[in-house]
RNA sequence: GCCGAAGUGGCGGAACUGGCAGACGCGCACGACUCAAACUCGUGUUCCUUCGGGAGUGUGGGUUCGACUCCCACCUUCGGCACCA
């Protein structure tokens, strides 16, 4: 008989991880009778150290792939080291150690924490981006790009992170002050000519989330990233002479082509190409100090919270082509050269930011889009009707209300008749009288005068400061409207509605308006349907020296020429040296950029530029198919086998980053013949985040981080396994807690003792037998169920639950009998990718085959798992009142008849009636009185 | 402002399609073991209660025999976007 042995983690793991590194036992290799799986979890920077919230990804989705492995699977479960990047180099500027140097070391340290989390990942199939023969395909597939017009250059205003001394993509960019992903500097614009890659053409197929299974949560945030709006184009013409046709054109882009005859306005961004052109001597002076001003804002960052709106009138005009009108250009700041065309129609009756800037400037307002509620307002002031207007108003059934300034009527919209009728008769000769909201009517002694035009509005204007004196410095009706308190909830609305004051259109219906427009634009050839998305072209360029070198070398006589791909990799110097400036070396290096032109051999120069981290980590999924292959990015065979991606799990902080590039270079790919098939990753899941216990995120300065060395070495990685995957819903995350780790350390160290007791040929009773029997095939279903839906803190406390039960079971003498060794048998396949180390260690004193995780997943057993007696329970009027036991297949009568009869319901009854008996067959029986 | 998610004991969290709210664990209290402590084991633990019961899943309403779950309105917290035409 062995000697019962204390749990000792520290000495029972690095010894079974040693032996399954050993055995090779979680090489994946091509195995066509058997179906794959490619888990992948998402790679770690090589920062120094593994943190808490790594275990917190990679555990359970270890565990996750353990499972399939059991469900007969062949399991790839890869890892790697996105290995380039800033914090390498801050380190070399810091501590005066190469970022070569400093990387690998980091890799060294974190490999070997990675092993002691037990997981079972293909070291053979190791990617480290930051290797030539890694780096080497990131450059061949830039080439791919290039000679597919997918990469390009520009000179465009980037965003510029001054204390990274690097441009960013807009992605890198976040919150409300633009500061910088990295290190939270707030970025400033810079001209620049920079590297892209045309991310914009696979907007729409971006869009297409069909074929994935992922969180609706990622796809909410890459749907609103990508940022499509339906609409129109429309083009205008610059009235002003020296113009081409072509230059005269000035194409806006609006999703609300319904509203065009409302345009009063037109408003360039400052940096408009057509701005120059179209600006007026007498105006010219004032532009310019604009534009200048404009630029100069956007270089200092908009930081003014509360931005109050800015422009300067061109001296320019523009034709509408739905009417012909002729409208002011003006320039803003609020319309951005980076959206649509960088001009807009200004609808300021239909558009907020319009509007406001109409009142401001006193740019004229036309409604043309009918109120949907029925709004309809007046105003009479004391002294402008005939006695008894209030009056006759009551008897029309027209409600108003009397404040000290005069009448404040609210105006039904049948009504809207017999108040015009009503108002003429009582209006007093050199007043007026207005409709406001639904319907637009001035009402004059000599007659009424309907506002649906420019023209209408002047003459209105005319007449009302003729007669009233206040109003004449007014520049608009709207204007002179505003002025009134009352009205103003009546006089703007962006809603779609019935078109009115739109020539042949007024009358057309907003749910058609948009369309029927778009239809007739293309008809008369002045614009049509368009489609913007706000998504922008990935910015690849990094100014640093530890990222992939961009292959490309300037000519003077060819241009931008590719490296010729037998040429690749372009390989980093290391004799590189670090100024203060934080400039990158690249640029510095006394030789390194200077080469000679892979067309005509003349002298040329290297890019110096670097590429975006993020175009490493796009493709490594690619790369762990087969990274040490030397004739494309991957071996076509373990490519045909193992791809695409069957789950990738990781953090929701790479939504619109990482996520959106690594489709684009999938898509990118499959349209160049080199990969296949929709998406590279199936199905996606993410996991929260661990805070410190103060419920603040984790981070050195704060000291609230917890180590995951300090617990593996005081508790073991299986019992931090367990907790990670207990402790919170994965997918949510949450504040990490000390103590509660109490808990999966007894679990284990219960199993420990429970299981390795001697069974003592056990005689339970068959009542024991059968329970727990019972138990055991249910918690099966359960967990199975669980691990297929990665809710993996209810996997624990099932199990949890199962070992309480079996426990009883034991003081029952259930021990050494053969459904006790079927118990522990699926417990502990049940638990192994959990705890792989401990449940290999038990099952292996149990004399069993090795190893534990080389076994199959368990089956349930229905019949054992199915109830015989069933607790009913006997609800009063929805309050319950008794739990009766009833067999499973009891009757329906048979179970209202029980039920009705129980002495405990009566009194609940008192002499009442039961009017209805409601039976939810297995659950219970509901008496209504 | 727009889009999205979440609100359940002292705490983390359970509750499949509407059917016993609070599984499992932490913490706490009491007890056993111990000279004692730790460990371990056992019992209890939503709140109020006149011990009959009553209330209770962010708030207010609704649908239903029955609502954490469905519908409407609102509040709070978190995340994303933001002068995007």
């Amino acid at each position: 008989m062995p000697e019962k042995q204390e749990y000792n983690p520290g000495e029972i793991e690095p010894k079974w991880q040693k032996h399954w590194e050993e055995d090779g036992l979680y090489n994946a290799e091509i195995d066509k009778s058997k179906p794959k799986f490619y888990a992948l979890t998402m790679l770690p920077y090589p920062s120094g150290d593994l943190h808490i919230g790594h275990w917190y990804a990679m555990t359970p989705s270890d565990a996750r792939a353990r499972y399939m492995r059991m469900r007969g699977f062949n399991v790839m479960f890869p890892m790697g080291f996105d290995a380039f990047g800033l914090p390498a180099e801050n380190a070399a500027i810091k501590n005066n150690i190469h970022p070569k140097e400093w990387t690998y070391a980091n890799i060294v340290r974190m490999r070997e924490q990675l092993r002691s989390m037990g997981s079972m990942y293909d070291w053979r199939r190791e990617a480290v981006s930051s290797d030539p023969k890694y780096y080497h395909w990131s450059q061949w597939y830039f080439n791919k790009l290039f000679e597919n017009d997918l990469a390009y250059r520009k000179m465009s205003p980037v965003d510029w992170c001054p204390n990274c001394n690097t441009t960013l993509a807009r992605e890198q960019v976040w919150g409300e002050d633009r500061h910088c992903e990295r290190c939270g500097t707030p970025v400033i614009k810079k001209d620049l000519e920079q590297w892209f890659f045309r991310t914009t053409s696979y907007a729409e197929e971006l869009l297409d989330f069909s074929t994935i299974d992922w969180p609706d949560r990622v796809v909410t945030l890459q749907t609103n990233w990508i940022g499509r709006s339906d609409g129109a184009e429309v083009h205008f013409t610059a009235d002003s002479d020296g113009l081409s046709d072509d230059e005269a054109r000035i194409t806006v882009f609006t999703t609300r082509p319904d509203t065009l005859w409302g345009a009063t306005f037109m408003v360039l961004a400052p940096e408009h190409p057509l701005v120059e052109k179209i600006t007026t001597t007498e105006q010219s002076e004032l532009v310019h100090e604009y534009v200048h001003q404009a630029v100069r804002q956007t270089d200092i960052q908009r930081e003014s919270a509360e931005k109050e709106k800015s422009g300067v009138f061109t001296g320019g005009y523009a034709i509408n082509p739905v009417n012909g009108e002729r409208i002011p250009i003006w320039i803003a700041d609020y319309v951005l050269m980076t959206y649509g065309t960088g001009a807009i129609m200004a609808v300021p009756a239909h558009d907020e930011r319009d509007f406001e800037f109409a009142l401001k400037f006193g740019l004229p307002i036309l409604p043309v889009i009918d109120r949907s509620d029925g709004l309809t307002k007046s105003f009479a002031p004391i002294g402008t009707t005939k006695p008894g207007f209030a009056q006759a108003l009551n008897e029309l059934g027209i409600s108003s209300e009397e404040d000290e300034r005069g009448l404040l009527i609210t105006i039904p919209v049948d009504k809207l008749d017999a108040y015009l009728e009503t108002i003429s008769a009582y209006l007093q000769k050199d007043a007026w009288n207005e409709v406001v909201g639904t319907g637009w009517y001035f009402i004059f002694s000599d007659g009424i005068i309907e506002w649906d035009s420019q023209e209408s509005e002047q003459r209105i204007l005319v007449r009302c400061k003729k007669l009233e004196p206040q109003v004449a410095g007014a520049h608009t009706l709207m204007e002179m409207l505003w002025g009134e308190e009352f009205y103003r909830d009546a006089l703007y609305h962006h809603e779609y509605g019935t078109m009115i004051h739109s020539g042949e259109f007024s009358g057309t219906t907003g749910d058609v308006a948009v369309q029927q427009v778009n239809e007739w634009l293309e008809e008369l050839g002045v614009g049509k349907a368009a489609i913007n998305y706000r998504l922008r072209d990935w910015l690849i360029s990094r100014q640093r020296y530890w990222g992939t070198p961009i292959p490309i070398v300037y000519c003077p006589e060819h241009g931008a020429v590719r490296v010729p791909d037998d040429q690749l990799p372009v390989l980093l110097p290391d004799d590189v040296e670090w100024l203060p400036t934080g400039e990158s070396p690249l640029k510095l290096h006394p030789t390194w950029k200077h080469t000679t032109c892979p067309i005509c051999d003349e002298p040329a120069e290297r890019e110096t530029d670097t590429m975006d981290t993020f175009m490493c980590s796009s493709w490594y999924h690619l790369r762990y198919l087969s990274p040490d292959y030397d004739q494309g990015l991957f071996d076509p065979a373990e490519y045909d086998y193992w791809m695409p991606v069957d789950i990738y799990t990781g953090g929701i902080e790479h939504a619109t980053m990482h996520l959106i590039y690594t489709r684009f270079f999938h898509k990118a790919g499959r349209d160049m013949g080199i990969m296949q098939g929709p998406e590279p990753m199936s199905q996606l899941r993410n996991q929260g985040i661990i805070l410190g216990e103060d419920s603040e995120k984790m981070s050195k300065s704060r000291g609230n981080v917890i180590a995951p060395d300090e617990l593996v070495a005081r508790y073991g990685a299986d019992t931090v396994r367990a907790y990670l995957m207990f402790f919170a819903r994965w997918d949510l995350g949450g504040p990490w807690n000390s103590s509660g780790i109490e808990g999966t350390v007894r679990w284990i160290r219960r199993i420990w003792n429970l299981f390795s007791e001697v069974g003592q040929n056990g005689n339970p009773s068959a009542e024991t037998t059968r329970a727990m029997r019972r138990k055991v095939h249910q918690t099966l279903r359960q967990v199975t169920h669980d691990f297929e839906t990665f809710e993996f803190n209810t996997i624990i406390s099932a199990l949890m639950e199962l070992l309480n039960e079996m426990q009883k079971a034991h003081e029952n003498g259930a021990a050494g009998s053969e459904a006790w060794d079927e118990a522990v048998d699926i417990y502990l396949r049940m638990m192994a990718p959990v705890a792989p180390h401990v449940a290999e260690e038990i099952w292996m004193n149990l004399g069993k085959p090795y190893s534990i995780h080389s076994q199959s997943w368990p089956e349930v057993d229905e019949a054992a798992a199915a109830e015989e007696q069933i607790t009913l329970v006997v609800q009063v009027n929805g309050k319950v009142r008794d739990r009766i036991s009833v067999p499973v297949d009891i009757g329906e009568e048979e179970a209202k008849e029980l039920a009705l009869s129980s002495p405990a319901i009566a009194k609940y009854m008192a002499d009442n009636e039961p009017r209805k008996v409601i039976l939810v067959p297995g659950k219970l029986v509901n008496i209504v009185v």
